[in-house]
RNA sequence: GGAGGGGUGUCCGAGUGGUUAAAGGAGGCGGACUGUAAAUCCGCUGGCUAAGCCUACGUUGGUUCGAAUCCAACCCCCUCCA
């Protein structure tokens, strides 16, 4: 990577904060972001309600491509998402119905405003949906058209389906034309909005240099691929799993507070990566914040909390979930803005089992898990540590708080308020 | 369409009639140690109204006192042939 040669604020920005894997033409790319404006663009397929963070350096390409004076779009892949992306996955996706596509799309886009400024002037973000030029294709056109520019014999070549056909695992004919409407996707988008440059996730690439090819047998202009390496945590974790599953960005399926909480236990040596990638701290500053080490490493782990949060979620959400933390883990008090349930009071009179208290609370998913969480000894209730598992939660355990704290471990802590 | 191989728990992967809720590994969770880290060590890891019961080894039937294991049909995948 020829990191010190790139002239272009974007470049030398995304070089410098390490989001850069590769891109298809270093110097002519370097040199477009330079001259002018440019439109770029990154696909995010609907397959979950939300995305997680594992998409957020995705994210924070488009947040720097605007801020750096260029124009991205978002683009929804309510087309593509009907057939699934196989790009380096060993099994076929299950195929998702149009009204949960529907419904996940119109989920995601939630999440977007947090990071680009979409509007009518020029360098505000567009949020696109590839089923508008999809979802009308009819077949024999197509076909000719864009189905002849392909060749099968090289799509066949990439380490995305050849893996998967080395593996000896069926890539169905739908899988296979993925890429071909990715592809198309570019094309279409040079077309319709002058966009030029696409970037995604390293695992992309083939998809996205197939979108190139296609725009010169098209008669686009030349189109341009830019990568983001496959992240994983210094000991090798896929980032944005973490203890329930992903972390996702949608409030409403995880807390400000536990975001907070997934960044707050990062591990030691990816805190300066991670501050490079995932907040807009000046890069003078991080390195300053690099340089402290041992505990007071703790201090720089609560700054790249706060930074990421106040991004997604507003810095009123982060700031609140730091004392929340700091509440809880440096006094050992008590905080009122730990997560909350809400159970009705004559309930808590006549007494709730403890097993099925923690199940609502999301603690546990079973009464099973509760039972054998509490044989090993890692439940506390207002920090008592229970050892009964016949426990009954009643009235008279609501604290002068007027909650209940419940306690799995010693980061967990729900708090459940009579109503 | 023909021949052969295969489908096991979150994932990988053993198991070919009975102490099999199914070896082992990974992942996850909890505990200890720390710094709400990593590494390491220990424990847990299908559900339930729980010394019992239910669900589970592609699907549906069958053989048997008893099946993930045997039989039949079907579905899906792989390889070769057409």
């Amino acid at each position: 990577m020829v990191m010190a040669g790139f002239k272009s604020d974007f470049l030398h920005t995304l070089a410098e904060r390490g989001f850069i894997q590769q891109t298809s033409d270093d110097e002519a790319l370097d040199r477009l972001l330079q001259k002018e404006s440019v439109t770029g663009y990154i696909g995010f397929d609907p397959t979950a309600a939300s995305l997680h963070a594992g998409s957020l350096i995705q994210i924070m390409l488009l947040y720097w491509f605007q801020r750096t004076g260029h124009r991205p779009i978002s683009l929804m892949g309510g087309g593509t998402g009907m057939i699934g992306d196989p790009s380096f996955k060993d099994d076929a996706r299950q195929l998702m119905t149009p009204q949960r596509i529907a419904e996940n799309i119109a989920s995601l886009k939630r999440v977007f405003s947090s990071y680009l400024t979409y509007g009518e002037a020029p360098g505000d973000a567009l949020m696109l949906d590839n089923a508008e030029w999809l979802s009308g294709i009819e077949y024999i056109p197509f076909l000719r058209d864009v189905g002849r520019h392909f060749s099968v014999n090289r799509m066949l070549s990439f380490d995305s389906v050849r893996l998967r056909l080395d593996r000896e695992q069926s890539l169905s004919f739908l899988e296979f034309n993925y890429m071909i409407l990715q592809a198309y996707d570019f094309v279409e988008l040079s077309r319709r909005h002058d966009c030029r440059l696409q970037m995604g996730g390293s695992d992309q690439w083939g998809n996205i240099v197939n979108g190139i090819d296609l725009g010169h047998r098209m008669g686009t202009p030349q189109l341009f691929a830019l990568t983001s390496p496959l992240l994983t945590t210094a000991s090798g974790a896929k980032m944005g799993k973490s203890a329930d599953g992903a972390v996702w960005l949608n409030s409403e399926l995880l807390s400000a507070y536990d975001f907070w909480q997934y960044w707050r236990n990062t591990e030691d040596a990816d805190v300066s990566r991670f501050l490079k990638l995932y907040t807009p701290l000046p890069i003078d500053e991080i390195e300053r914040l690099s340089t402290l080490g041992g505990s007071e490493i703790n201090e720089v782990k609560k700054v790249l909390a706060t930074e990421v949060t106040a991004l997604l979620h507003g810095r009123h959400a982060a700031e609140e979930a730091a004392e929340t933390a700091r509440k809880t883990f440096e006094e050992g008090a008590f905080a009122s803005t730990l997560p909350t349930i809400e159970v009705p009071s004559s309930e808590l009179e006549a007494g709730v089992g403890m097993l099925a208290l923690y199940v609502r609370a999301g603690l546990a998913a079973s009464n099973g898990e509760m039972r054998r969480h509490v044989k090993g000894g890692a439940v506390r209730i207002n920090d008592d540590a229970v050892s009964d598992d016949q426990r009954v939660i009643g009235a008279d355990d609501v604290s002068s708080d007027g909650v209940v704290k419940l306690s799995l471990g010693k980061k967990k802590h729900v708090l459940v308020r009579p109503v």
